[in-house]
DNA sequence: CGAAGTTATGGAACCGATTCCAGAACAGGC
DNA sequence: GCCTGTTCTGGAATCGGTTCCATAACTTCG
């Protein structure tokens, strides 16, 4: 493999102005960089990053801290990500990292130690002041994407706004009985994301005057957590609510299955609302709150990116993104139709 | 932050010492070993990776080449393989590279050329011999998973064989009208797999003494892929199938959600069978054959960072992994119960 | 016309490690 | 007691770049 010195060598000149012929900072003739350049590109020159790191401090690499890469919002974000980090000429290394993961703490103390990357990104992971201050202790910024991380710019959608919203297009339909399904605080997200929809929701159902009382109830984030939960909860038909509340597609969709497989119309008999935009949630006719992950993602890269640049003060920013609802068959006011 | 001269100097030795302590390469007393690690200790040294393997070549990172994130398949291998890496104390560099990318240029003669990596794992994706010969140029080991690489050690299921197996389940229960859904070859994924997958079908059909023409379409290798062609094929009584073989099980859940809006009895009017193991087969009751993908990675892994260690002669090694029948509700005879 | 500023280039220091080499101390074998 | 071999340590070279500094030529301007 060639070096710079090779480049230098070939074109005549010192390894000082091969270096700066090829990276553009300082003054180098016209002629000379062309002499410079084509001699780089004969014998397939390409700068080791390592090497350049080394005295620039910059690596031209981001590290990316996601709990889950399976799950449909991290995979959107992880993509959208590694796009936006490829267009800058970014490389992206993932540190999959499960909430109360024992690796926790070796990928902090080892792993992110290593500073090999110019900022970091952490996707649905709240970090504590410890991770923070080392992080910012290796003056390295640090942005967040699904909740508000002390003194770090983070990017989110209003939980509690949206699950609101999701709520009051229920009431607004003239459902009363209307159940909320979300995460349980055990299988805890980082950011108390399921207790902020949750809050949402009791919010929207007090102003409407209902309660909340046995109204909520806990599953696994996913299409056959919703839809076990579905299958126990949805079976007795004097007990059954008119709309429900999913606190993701995932769990919506599980929900839908269940109840066609009870035969319950959806929904002329159970209006169902989800949060996400999944892609299967077209088919499955399900209105929601889409919330994009794709744009947080490019907006995360965009402002770290800038703040690698041109560092600024320690502002603790916070980007709310706006969820737009979907309509679609899933949701009607109740029995609109006699059966 | 603290660099290994500062360690030496706290407590006594030469940088060189410092570094044979560290590393335990080398002749080192044990009393000044411990009084080398007990400096660095309190001073929170890390090694900087960029420095070591700028002198030794190892980087202590791995990149992956991989067309989809979200995908299950894939996430599946992402996951599995960074859990192994991060075991190893290796970093894992992504490169999303959708088949037919315009940027598939721009990674190999830029990204990869960096030499950021000790070895690459290619997922999925099928290499030029050209790119194989630039991986192997830069002396880096290439491994594969999902098909065949001329020159390099793949990692794989067989597709033929088990397409086959699913189809001859099928055959033994006794159906004679069988259809097969899978990807398209415009939408080929690398390696030919859709092909595959229907030359075992075909091979078995054969075998049975059954026609093949006309019982093969195509659809994109989702869950709404498969229910889209469900809702335009499965509509007509007198031209259904008894029996599907789904290239994937999201196809397959696909058309059994289309097939349950049309009031289809499955398995008893429509028997579905898939390849995968998706977690939502069980809610569905999806016979299966089951794949594996984590298993892939992790010896992808394994093999990998063995070859780095000791680098042997390029053998074309050819691994394949084993799939194995897990039997649900979604098979049986035809019209078993008449309804 | 001399001072000041801009452009172009090369030499050398430097980033933070590893490793080669040389030298010293100490053991064991003859 | 000398030679050889092993253990331990430090100095210096090295990896492949970037950047500081000095030098020189060429403009520009009062």
């Amino acid at each position: 493999m060639s070096t710079i010195a090779d480049v230098a060598r070939l074109s005549g000149v010192a390894k000082a102005t091969a270096s700066r012929a090829l990276s553009g900072k300082g003054y180098v003739s016209v002629e000379t960089r062309a002499r410079v350049v084509a001699a780089a590109r004969t014998i397939g020159y390409v700068v080791s990053p390592n090497a350049a790191s080394l005295v620039t401090g910059r690596t031209k690499n981001i590290g990316v801290i996601i709990p889950y890469i399976s799950r449909w919002f991290f995979a959107e974000v992880l993509e959208s990500v590694e796009q936006a980090l490829l267009d800058q000429g970014y490389d992206m290394t993932i540190y999959n990292l499960p909430t109360k993961s024992p690796e926790r703490v070796r990928v902090f103390e080892y792993f992110l130690a290593r500073r090999r990357f110019d900022g970091v990104i952490s996707v649905g992971v709240e970090l504590s002041e410890e991770e923070v201050d080392h992080l910012h202790q290796m003056r390295r910024p640090l942005l967040g994407i699904g909740g508000p991380i002390r003194g770090v710019h983070t990017i989110a959608i209003d939980d509690v706004a949206t699950a609101r919203l999701a709520t009051e297009h229920l009431v607004s339909l003239g459902h009363t009985d209307i159940l909320h399904v979300g995460g349980s605080q055990e299988e805890q997200m980082d950011f108390d994301v399921h207790s902020k929809r949750l809050d949402g929701f009791n919010a929207a159902m007090r102003d409407a005057g209902r309660p909340t009382d046995g109204s909520f109830y806990a599953c696994e984030l996913t299409v056959p957590g919703g839809y076990e939960l579905g299958r126990s909860v949805l079976g007795d038909p004097r007990r059954r609510p008119t709309a429900i509340f999913a606190a993701s597609d995932e769990i919506a969709i599980g929900l839908i299955v269940a109840a066609r497989e009870f035969g319950i119309l959806v929904p002329s008999e159970l209006s169902v609302i989800g949060i996400d935009g999944h892609p299967y949630a077209e088919m499955f006719g399900l209105t929601t709150l889409e919330q994009h992950p794709r744009n947080q993602g490019r907006l995360a890269v965009t402002s770290l990116l800038a703040e690698i640049d041109t560092p600024s003060t320690h502002v603790e920013v916070s980007t709310v993104l706006p969820t737009n609802l979907v309509l679609r068959s899933s949701t009607s006011a109740p029995h609109p139709s006699p059966v």
